[in-house]
DNA sequence: GATTGATGCAACTAGAAATGTTACGTATGA
DNA sequence: TCATACGTAACATTTCTAGTTGCATCAATC
């Protein structure tokens, strides 16, 4: 896989969720459909379950479930969930030259946290359900 | 250093750029800036240089400088001109087992696609001059 | 109670991607 | 002719992520 895998994987299991929210799902089932490890789906999920946007039951009859409906979880809920920091740098070099350099440096890092922010609220427009099939078709 | 740091840098050096258009600088000297090397240097504003954002000198008084004004260079021409893809993943598993996972597939990609670009539309709306300094003091 | 089947988690491996480094060619001005 | 700076290729190093294995834990079923 590329980068921004996990994203796209929640993304796709979510959606996957959406279509049918009562059924309990492994993580061996998701990782067959998604092309990919039991491991990496729990990893990726257990994000989402600490983010509070799924549950996860041991077990015989074990697995995945949306915790609450899919038009309440929205994409900037996944994102949050998944620590992503796609255009905020973290921590850079702590003391510049000059301090010219030193302004320079947190107006690049504030302008930087100002996009992030903007596509955050960007994300939080678009819920799951609308990921699922754009309202118009639903699944029984 | 980390990720997004091509991003980063190229902010950076035109930042400083924005501040006295006309200085000629050698890689050399941004790389010390930046600490970083001048070939990273070279090669990240070697992007914005195709892109049209800077021209460079070769020889004895060679070096970089901006090809136009600091506020018709927008944070998207800098991004675009890196080639950066931060939401939108690249090309999926080709032939996935139902159609529905198909479509689903395809649903995704779409909703990230419309993230970027609302991505890059707010990256529109953001000049170099406005990163130096938020336009309340020039340097002469 | 034993078995089966699921998550939870830690440790390790593998591979890719980005950065850093060295070296050399080329062009330009002194 | 020489010093300087870009252009680029090749290689090394670092870092990040996914993938893998193994085992503990827990719950339903036999």
């Amino acid at each position: 896989m590329k980068r921004n895998s996990r994203l796209s994987l929640a993304l796709h299991t979510l959606g996957h969720m959406a279509g049918d929210p009562d059924n309990m799902r492994t993580s061996a089932d998701i990782a067959e459909h998604a092309g990919t490890n039991p491991v990496v789906v729990r990893r990726v999920l257990g994000k989402l379950r600490e983010a509070g946007l799924l549950t996860s039951e041991k077990g015989h009859a074990g697995g995945w479930r949306l915790a609450r409906a899919p038009e309440l979880i929205t994409l900037a809920d996944v994102y949050l969930a998944l620590d992503e920091s796609l255009v905020a740098t973290g921590a850079e070099e702590a003391a510049p030259a000059c301090s010219i350099e030193h302004v320079l440096q947190r107006k690049v890092a504030s302008v930087l946290e100002e996009i992030e922010h903007s596509l955050i609220e960007r994300l939080a427009a678009t819920t799951i359900a609308e990921v699922r099939g754009a309202g118009d078709h639903k699944h029984g």
